[in-house]
DNA sequence: TCTGGGGTCCTAGGACCC
DNA sequence: TCTGGGGTCCTAGGACCC
């Protein structure tokens, strides 16, 4: 193979094969990690019918003898952090998608690590002897057909795609495995007459775009052409920061999801000020009885990583929908913060000496400030402030200039 | 079949501007 | 008086991925 070969290497039902690993009286076995919902199986249990996302109770009537266990998060963590360290000894050149899967750009290795297939086969071995897990990985040169080649191998599998079977291997394939296609293109496709890659491949670029709109349409072309021009790159950074919870269908007060909401503030902005960056946006998603769903989101006047600012947010978003969650019920609620941005200012927090209203309120604080602001110029210089804004009790924020 | 938790990207309409 | 054509920004919704 002479243009860049990558490699795909995917980790072979990752949380279940942790699990059997760390546990061996799971191994050999049907197992399921999660209880609500299967979040992952091992491939005993995928061969009795149980599949990922699946409901659980659904789960066990068709695979009563499964054992059930408790996602380990850490753990999987840990163990992708060892395999990832496994990728970066295998290539200088690797694109994390998940915490189990990742593309590796093996071109230039030839004369020191041999072909691709010898890479990816000695990749395969170093997990497994170093981390305890079986990985698949499939070699091609484009990053769909690899990522393709790797779902074709499993389980524990190796395939190359050399160059002039790129075609045969990739034209005889179900549409459902070109990236893009979930259940609703899948149908909308299909009642067009459309199954294979290849029928996608023959189909006139317009007929596409009409059904599927420009970009999908565009795209879906291109893949099944075997046009697939992305190079292996790092990770763009972070987009957006967010985290939710379920919960069964039963009223919940008011009170309640206010409690929820403040806490699931507080995860993502620890997660932002952690990775430190500010949000420019926050939006909430929620989800009812009838299990549709509803989003609000509102741009900030400023970007921020403060709690108090982004949980305000959060209250007059939520406050108009209360009449929406009145009326439906609500069993998600999900909190999201966009337009990140990296925040280059170490930010400090003052806290300002509590005053009881009257005429000592505002002024004086106005004052406290300016001292506290005169105090900082003193210790870092007098341009090192950029930013300051007030936070009053309800969290509201108030830009204020430095002078 | 009664459905978790983390993300990305695209589309479309309305407001607003020139 | 009632209206073009282009652009950007914001918000809401939806499909899809692991």
């Amino acid at each position: 193979m002479s243009e860049t070969p990558i490699l795909h290497a995917d980790l072979d039902a990752f949380f279940a094969s942790v699990e059997q690993r760390d546990d061996p009286s799971l191994r050999d076995r049907p197992m399921i990690v999660g209880r609500g919902v299967v979040l992952a199986c091992s491939y005993e249990a995928k061969a009795r019918g149980v599949r990922t996302a699946m409901n659980g109770a659904q789960a066990l009537r068709i695979c009563p003898e499964a054992i059930v266990v408790p996602p380990r998060m850490a753990a999987y963590t840990e163990a992708s952090r060892e395999v990832y360290e496994v990728f970066a000894e295998t290539s200088p050149l690797v694109e994390g998608l998940s915490i189990d899967e990742a593309f590796l750009d093996a071109s230039g290795l030839e004369h020191i690590s041999g072909t691709p297939g010898q890479i990816a086969a000695r990749l395969r071995r170093d997990v497994l002897g170093k981390v305890g897990l079986k990985i698949s990985v499939g070699v091609a040169r484009t990053k769909f057909l690899a990522k393709v080649a790797s779902g074709e191998s499993k389980p524990d599998g190796l395939l190359v795609v050399r160059p002039d079977e790129e075609e045969a291997f990739l034209h005889p394939l179900p549409i459902e495995r070109l990236w893009g296609v979930g259940r609703v293109t899948s149908e909308k496709l299909r009642s067009m007459g459309i199954n294979t890659v290849g029928d996608i491949a023959r189909c006139p670029e317009n007929r596409l775009v009409a059904a599927l709109g420009e970009s999908s349409g565009r795209r879906l072309l291109d893949l099944a052409n075997n046009r697939d021009p992305r190079q292996v790159a790092p990770r763009a950074p972070r987009r957006s920061i967010g985290a939710q919870s379920a919960f069964p269908r039963s009223s919940r007060s008011t009170e309640e999801v206010d409690a929820l909401a403040a806490g699931l503030v507080d995860r993502t902005t620890r997660r932002l000020r952690a990775s430190a960056q500010v949000c420019g946006t926050v939006s909430i998603s929620l989800r009812f009885d009838d299990m549709k769903r509803a989003s609000r989101s509102q741009k900030l006047p400023a970007t921020t990583s403060s709690t108090a600012a982004v949980l305000a947010t959060v209250r007059t978003l939520l406050d108009s929908a209360r009449p929406l969650i009145a009326q439906r019920g609500i069993t998600l609620l999900g909190v999201t913060l966009e337009n990140l941005d990296g925040d280059d200012a170490v930010q400090l927090e003052l806290p300002l000496e509590e005053r009881a209203g009257g005429s000592s309120g505002r002024p004086d604080r106005r004052a406290e400030l300016d001292a506290a602001l005169d105090d900082l110029r003193d210790r870092f210089g007098s341009d090192a402030i950029t930013r300051a804004s007030l936070v009053d009790q309800d969290g509201i924020e108030a830009p204020i200039l430095p002078d």
